[in-house]
Order: C-alpha cells, then sequence, then structure tokens
DNA sequence: TGAGTTATTTGGACAATATCCAAGTTACAC
DNA sequence: GTGTAACTTGGATATTGTCCAAATAACTCA
C-alpha cells in the first residue's frame, strides 16, 4: 500500500484514494477478479466507488505493473495483484482461471523470433480442461470465475 | 471453401451460407479483424448477414480451429483466417496486430509446466511498440518500467 | 429427385463491458 | 498555506457479446 503509494509517485503520478483502494481489495480478494467484481467488493467493505473510477485505477495499476491484468477471452478481463510475472490457464468448461508460474518470472520472459519492434511483455494463455471438469466430465457447461 | 465444407462436414456440422461467408470474408480481407468488420465487410459485398450470425460462425469456426482468435485486450477479440498456428504483437500505442510465427506451429505449442488439467492450446500474446511507433516517437506513456 | 428431420439461422431485445466528457475535487510542490 | 495540474466523479453513451423462439435450409435416405 505504501509500496505502491511510492511506485505510483516514481512514476510520476499520485498516490490517490482510487488507485490505493483498488489495489488494497485485489490484495485482499485474492485471486482473479473482473472490473465489477472489485467494485462490488469496496461497496461491500465500506469504500464505494464509481465504476469509471475502479476501471481508471486498473488501467493505470496494470500499466504501472503493480495488477496484473489476463485477456482470457469474450467478456471481461480479469485482474490480480501480482507479485510476480506469471501466465495463466483457462478451462474451457468451467471458465476458471488458474495461475501458471513463469519460469523466468519476469517480463518478456519470451522473445518474438523475429523483428516486430520493441516487445517488453509476453503473456501466454493456456486452454484446456482442469482437473475438476475433468473428473466430473459432461455437465456444468456454463460455469463463473470463483472467488 | 470447399476445403472448408467438408471440414465442417467431417466434424459433424453443417456447410451453411454464413459460415461460408464468414470465412470467404475473413481470407478476402486478410490480416485480423473484429466481428463486426466482419459484418460490415459482408454488407458492403452483397452478402449481408444478421450480426449475431455472423458472431454465432466466428465461434463455430474458431472452434474448428479455420480461424483463429485472438484475445488482444479490452475491446473486440478479432479473427483471421488461419493457416497454421501463430502467435500474435499487439502495439500497445496504435494497437496493431502482427503475427509471430510459431516455431512449433501446431497447438500446443508450450506446456504449462505445472500440472494444471489437460491444456490443448498456448496461445502467447507479445505487446511492445511497433516499428512504425518507435519512428514517430511521441511522448513516452507515463509509468512504464523499461526491461 | 423429393420429402422428412433437425441443425442452424434470423432478428429483436437485452445484458455486459468499457469509454467519453466536463465539472468538481484533491494530491502534491513550493 | 496556497496554487495548479492531475485526477476523480457521475451520467450518458458507445461497444461488444448473448439469449430466445420462430422460420429456414442443409443434409439424409428412400
Amino acid at each position: 500500500m505504501t509500496d505502491v503509494a511510492e511506485r505510483l509517485r516514481a512514476a510520476g503520478l499520485r498516490a490517490t484514494r482510487p488507485r490505493l483502494a483498488v489495489t488494497e481489495a485485489l490484495r485482499a480478494m485474492g485471486g482473479h477478479h473482473t472490473a465489477d467484481e472489485v467494485h462490488a467488493h469496496l461497496v461491500e467493505h465500506g469504500t464505494p466507488l464509481p465504476r469509471t473510477s475502479v476501471y481508471n485505477a486498473l488501467v493505470t495499476l496494470s500499466e504501472l505493473g503493480v495488477v496484473l491484468r489476463a485477456d482470457v477471452g469474450p467478456g471481461a478481463a480479469v485482474y490480480e495483484f501480482a507479485e510476480t510475472w506469471h501466465h495463466h490457464f483457462v478451462c474451457r468448461r468451467c471458465g476458471r482461471v488458474s495461475d501458471v508460474s513463469c519460469l523466468v518470472g519476469a517480463k518478456p520472459c519470451l522473445t518474438a523470433g523475429q523483428d516486430v519492434g520493441r516487445v517488453d511483455e509476453a503473456q501466454v494463455i493456456f486452454r484446456g480442461i482442469c482437473h475438476d471438469c475433468l473428473r466430473t466430465t459432461g455437465t456444468t457447461p456454463g460455469g463463473r470465475t470463483t472467488p
């Protein structure tokens, strides 16, 4: 939190209430969450913010690298409080997102192997069927991101 | 086209007008396009389809592997006619998407390195600044840690 | 070739997600 | 403290994607 405030200032940005509140919410919740889930958490915990402010803060914080955004497909992007760089596995059946640790742990962990420009990040999305869904084969198509 | 019709039938699906039209549109356009861009192209070329049909077709075709969907971030997913499996580079400044060839060329080209379930695909999104934007350097977006 | 069966399309409405903007507020420098 | 730019706020709006039930058309088999 103080740490994040310092990182913001070091980047020439201000340590504002929404930015700190969103950071703290993601840290408290743990795991992967949509902007709306963050918003709901804040409302429930006495720190209501406009939805727009949550979006703004998430954009700033991901640019700063304090939170990580995973683009897991159509629908809402999910965010998480990020200590180290890592990747994600998305279950095709239940939609659950889980972390896949990155061997390198820093960005960029892969290079493009061809000259496209300056690469500063390589995000990997693994897709397939998770353990739970492999066990309970057949049902539960319409899952959600689990808290 | 006929090829695609056969692939559809081989998978127990029907070779319907929307599916073939969407495939043909993507092939004709080349590159990466959103569902709405495909829809617009079809309207302009005398093959109007309802927006919903375009979405439906794109889902089916990506499941079949005839087209490739790239989840490049918030906003619309982009699709392309896909000959071989590959990855994508997204410019942070202009948003342009370009192909990054995959050394393996088949799915999955990476493994998770840990036991998350059954992985059938690994999609890599590279991010950075493309050549064109590096040349016409403007203001550096604030707060990015340089590698 | 033609009729039956069933996957698929269609179109309208809707839900979910994200952005824009202009006025107000606040964090930070001095 | 005070000034000033950065940031927030909230409402409106744009964008993106999904749902549904009736209508259509692709394929099967005689």
